[in-house]
DNA sequence: TATATTTCAGACAAATTAATCCGAAATACG
DNA sequence: CGTATTTCGGATTAATTTGTCTGAAATATA
């Protein structure tokens, strides 16, 4: 599993929002039910991504979440980030070499290093609104 | 994380045995302390790759653990296979969309795609002998 | 045969991740 | 102002993964 489960919600949950773009707020219940995601799991998720900045949020009738900024200045890499941080897209060694890096690389570097600069790049390219 | 501890620990003491190579059997302590891995966790893991048959085993002094083959006919996926499974390598979504696939993709399916052919083929192209 | 060594097997414990629950705080609206 | 609605925050529970412990089974060697 590359993302954790968190992250894929997240990551669910900011695609839904870049799809159905309005001026109101959308409740956290209606992003859950339509996506199949546990309604308290996903108000704990939205929280995150509302402390790091992605996403504005207000409590109360016609309350709800949505996007801080516009879809087009947000890229997935934004949210794995905020979720789950960018360890494993940078410095991590896939099988966990104690100490593997540049200098003294494992068995696997030279092989992994190409495939998770592509993942990184993947993330990181395309804004959410090209995506929908 | 794609891989699982289990999992880069497998594949730390399959690199291991094939490094040294030789008649006698490699007892898991040597494996472990060599790999900073935990001797008793190490040794539930390599029960498994002994079952699945890519790994041989025996009691007593002197006993330990190899390869059940050659290495030039072990790939790194064998060792995911037995150990994470493929699932993740082949079918599965990247953020879990609920029936994500060729018919029905999610938003990032093309995208994701290509990559984990490449991590496929990553794992299948190069046996561990051609990695030491 | 007796002993020390090593894997095997299963129970157990700790840590992490995933999910649930409840009440407080904020807010739209009558 | 009062009420219903919604997010926020923290505590709690459940599930999974990771790691530990103990003893049994097998085996090499004296």
């Amino acid at each position: 599993m590359l993302l954790s489960r968190s992250c894929e919600y997240a990551i669910q949950a900011v695609l839904y929002l870049a799809e159905n773009r309005e001026q109101r707020f959308i409740s956290i219940k209606e992003i859950a039910e339509k996506n199949d995601i546990s309604f308290h799991f996903l108000g704990k998720i939205l929280q995150s991504l509302t402390k790091k900045g992605l996403v504005i949020s207000s409590k109360g009738p016609k309350g709800g979440v949505n996007l801080a900024k516009d879809p087009n200045k947000i890229t997935l890499l934004d949210i794995v980030e905020a979720i789950d941080g960018l360890d494993f897209l940078i410095s991590k060694c896939i099988i966990g070499t104690p100490g593997c890096d540049c200098n003294d690389p494992c068995k696997l570097h030279d092989q992994w290093g190409p495939i998770r600069k592509q993942i990184f790049d993947m993330l990181d390219s395309k804004s959410i609104a090209e995506l929908i």
